[in-house]
DNA sequence: TCATATAATGACTCTCAGTCATTATATGAA
DNA sequence: TTCATATAATGACTGAGAGTCATTATATGA
């Protein structure tokens, strides 16, 4: 019989991913107070009560940690997204609740967005597991699924002009990061200098793109 | 009489000035061909044939050296929009040129928005002498507000309905960058995956942006 | 020609990512 | 329970690279 050796793997296995966990809790810790250039591996060992080597034996390099902490993100920001899925049929404004959703989703999880515009460097994504980097960017398309089947039913609402709704949603995504960049670098210089704040600067462009969407008479 | 010094420490004055040049060209090919991360002030030092403290006599950190590489790209970008200052008055399409003008800029120099982008993250800034930072967000500034008027210009003729020409400005930089930025990550997989290159992309956006602009009859 | 100021050098220090031989712990058999 | 074996954790160690600084070379001017 091995019901005995099957609870003890079980409860081995547990305990790993438990491990697992602490080390990506320390890491989002760390990540998030210092970004990645400052952290050390050191630094997140101690802040869970590990080795350092100890965190290579669960995760492959620094880089390896700091995507699983996108992924993380990535995966709060598809489930922000799917709530948007649920919806009474023929409702107006669907594209400006993804937009608002996606602004939203940012004031909360603003820490997320300095990993996810990091990924983007060549260098940090060469050292990353490919295979990661690949879950982070399917997860990042099934958003924007959603949001394209939202520009879809509206356009066949006809609350919306002939567009295409794939292209339409990748430019509002685009549009939002490029407004959180902006503003994300240096949040005093922005303020004082350009003089709109970020939430005035969101509702505008949103303004913008929906003129833009909107099926004239 | 103190010409003859003059003459010399003049000289001197001059060559310390090609030094710099030489040393800025060498780091400009090192970040090119590696980014920040993976390249070396060895490296740089090898290229233009001088010892790795002597760098460290022309700038004071490699965040300087690479921020300068970016205020060259700046001082770039600013040259470019000048030419759109000139016009024909009353030309219509002013906003169209202004996004055509940045977007190949990117196609001639997307080296320097890699650089662009990762100086965002703030500890790459937080080692940069800040008053080089300032010199660049001064020049952004300047191209921003080139664009500012191209949109007063044409509201005034009444080519675009009435908006915020500033805020409408910031909106289209915003927008571009966040498009180069989803595409600049990771080219194979967006072409393939996305389904839409590049250029199409920025020609919806840029349909999209003028459609929410254009003044409705 | 020599004394002094200025610039260049590269060996050195320090920090940190990643490794691996050693130590500790868990498992399963006798 | 006791021992043998497999698995996991450890932290001293290595290698690389940013930045420093005592030493060396060069330029200037008397």
């Amino acid at each position: 019989m091995n019901t005995g050796q099957n609870r003890k793997t079980e409860r081995r296995r547990k305990e790993q991913l438990a491990r697992r966990r602490a080390i990506l809790a320390a890491a989002r810790e760390v990540f998030f107070a210092r970004g990645f250039m400052d952290a050390t591996i050191d630094d997140i060992a101690n802040r869970c009560g590990l080795a350092k080597g100890t965190i290579y034996l669960y995760f492959k390099s620094k880089e390896d940690l700091y995507i699983s902490i996108m992924a993380e993100g990535m995966g709060r920001l598809r489930r922000t997204f799917e709530v948007l899925k649920v919806h009474p049929p023929g409702d107006r404004g669907l594209v400006e609740k993804a937009f608002r959703a996606y602004y939203g989703f940012y004031l909360k999880n603003r820490k997320y967005f300095r990993i996810m515009f990091l990924s983007n460097q060549p260098d940090v994504r060469a050292r990353a597991p490919q295979e990661l980097l690949m879950r982070c960017m399917d997860t990042g398309r099934e958003c924007m699924t959603i949001v394209r089947d939202l520009v879809q039913e509206g356009m066949e609402h006809g609350y919306y002009r002939k567009v295409d709704p794939w292209a339409v949603a990748n430019i509002l995504w685009a549009s939002i990061n490029g407004i959180i960049m902006a503003y994300e670098h240096d949040p005093i210089y922005r303020e004082e200098i350009v003089g709109i704040d970020l939430e005035k600067m969101m509702m505008y462009s949103l303004d913008l793109v929906m003129e833009g969407l909107r099926m004239k008479k």
